[in-house]
DNA sequence: GTCAATTAAATTGTGCACAATTTAATTGAC
DNA sequence: GTCAATTAAATTGTGCACAATTTAATTGAC
């Protein structure tokens, strides 16, 4: 009803509009930022974030399929497929089909994808320390961020069947 | 000093290195997971997430140029300018050069793009229906994200000058 | 006023993400 | 045992992200 409003103004309740309500972005946004401050960590080691996070998953459980892998990191073969063949380029681990059954393919580390977790040892302190002495309390988040994701898969897994 | 310890595993406080303790990991899956469940709502719209991010940030304060949404939505010209392009083709904004300064480019919203607001209006709700009703308390996690963010763009300024 | 420095977009090149499809192996109902 | 259905990777195609560089306009020290 004010009068300086506009005809595409629509001047409801927009504020579940506004960019800073939503919780997506802020975790879009977070999530790159994050990715930012592990560049140039990570560019030391000569990987990327994502090629950091399936060494970690392999570091945990080596010898995974590109399935497990898939379903321990939320990633499709489509992403898997070359970005293990990348690591497998830089000598990082070997692809080799089950002789059990050849449709699935083996992740394996080689000495040098082990010799990594060393070199990467460091990781989380360094970061914790350019970051987590000021959050008040990392682990509530890290938490809640669980928690959120655990809604967010079950509610997918609903929309896909 | 374990005895089945083999030579690569480092049997020492790898704990830190444990996916699930990776707040990073938690805010990259859960992103990852957010925007999946966001994706059929805006493909009904013919829009990709990031572009109803970027239209969000527009209905809030139209006529921007691109610098200033790279600001709003810590994003850089060399993905915002494909981006822009696309929504232009698909005619929901217009690009312009700033007569005052010919660097600039101002980011006008089309009829088009207005009307998407109203078809957009109720996409927030859906999201409610579908994640939020778990949520012990949204509004902190949001906060607390914010609080993060806030932190990482603190830490990424200093690593980069 | 001139020109080096700065600023804003655009461009180039690489690496994810992911939906949809294809290829190939395996399973299981009959 | 056969073959339709299922499963696992790979492939195809599109759209971000972003570092690094280029292009073009503007600013400001002199």
């Amino acid at each position: 009803m004010s009068t300086q409003s506009e005809a595409h103004e629509a001047n409801d309740n927009d504020s579940l509009l506004k960019l800073d309500n939503q919780l997506c972005f802020a975790v879009y946004a977070a999530s790159r930022e994050m990715t930012k401050l592990y560049r140039p960590l990570l560019e030391r080691l000569d990987i990327t974030y994502p090629q950091y996070l399936t060494l970690l998953a392999l570091w945990e459980r080596d010898g995974m399929t590109v399935k497990s892998l898939g379903a321990r990191l939320y990633l499709d073969s489509g992403t898997l497929t070359p970005m293990l063949k990348r690591m497998e380029q830089q000598g990082l681990l070997e692809r080799m089909r089950d002789p059990e059954d050849e449709r699935k393919v083996i992740i394996t580390l080689t000495d040098k994808g082990w010799a990594m977790k060393d070199e990467a040892k460091c990781i989380p302190q360094q970061l914790a320390g350019q970051v987590c002495k000021l959050t008040d309390a990392p682990d509530k988040l890290l938490q809640d961020l669980h928690s959120l994701l655990a809604l967010l898969r079950q509610a997918n897994a609903e929309v896909h069947e």
